[in-house]
DNA sequence: GTAGAATGATCTATATATGATCCATATCTA
DNA sequence: TAGATATGGATCATATATAGATCATTCTAC
């Protein structure tokens, strides 16, 4: 319902967001890459790779991800293997809750 | 350069996104919510949630962060104040590297 | 010190992600 | 089983992220 302008981010968010920018930026003058240059490799501008690296919210997900990957980051320390084995262990697990959540006579949703 | 619709993300980021939104879906169903109560407390529409939990590479990054955070997955494997911590860190060993990046006569790119 | 390169910041046009809606299907509760 | 609700998918208009360009500034190598 809010307007995309209207959008608001805990602190949270925000914070792992910028962490993850600087890790890149860090990744990238580690490697000795110009910003031009790792531009070219995740295959956005100079100026996107700016957002990239300040951490800002409005970049394509898949975009950080692929910054990351290539500076040599990797989310949930674990190689490609490793991540589709815990995809797999994801999908057993869902798997074994309802397909949908009912809410007719309910109270509350919060428990464990 | 490449056109947006031209992208292309690496396997291990593609994997990664896909992992991230089953994740968030195995902890909304745990959670007990409804695609639509997530997305309303996310601050976005159900359709936008769907993308969320398919692992879109194009959603906005701020937005697989908030759907995270608010069903309680926290990446880094930190709260607010050891991502806060980290990023301090990440300033530090920014600072004892060079501002720029030159490729004049330069070679290579790896090493560290 | 100086020249040249990298970076930061800002602006605009355009491609596109998002919100809204609708329909069909699946699946839970009673 | 029946009825109600949640979900999946597809479409469309609109708000907006991105590419590209420009200019000023900062830094490095020489």
């Amino acid at each position: 319902m809010p307007s995309p302008t209207t959008r608001a981010y805990s602190r949270y968010a925000l914070a792992a967001m910028e962490l993850l920018g600087k890790m890149i930026r860090l990744g990238r003058l580690r490697r000795k890459l110009t910003a031009q240059e790792l531009a070219e490799r995740v295959g956005v501008s100079r100026s996107t790779l700016q957002r990239i690296e300040k951490g800002d919210p409005k970049v394509e997900f898949g975009l950080m991800l692929e910054a990351a990957a290539i500076v040599g980051i990797k989310l949930f320390d674990e190689d490609e293997k490793g991540v589709m084995a815990l995809s797999e262990r994801a999908d057993d697990r869902i798997a074994l809750l309802p397909k949908h959540i009912y809410k007719a006579g309910t109270q509350a949703d919060d428990d464990f």
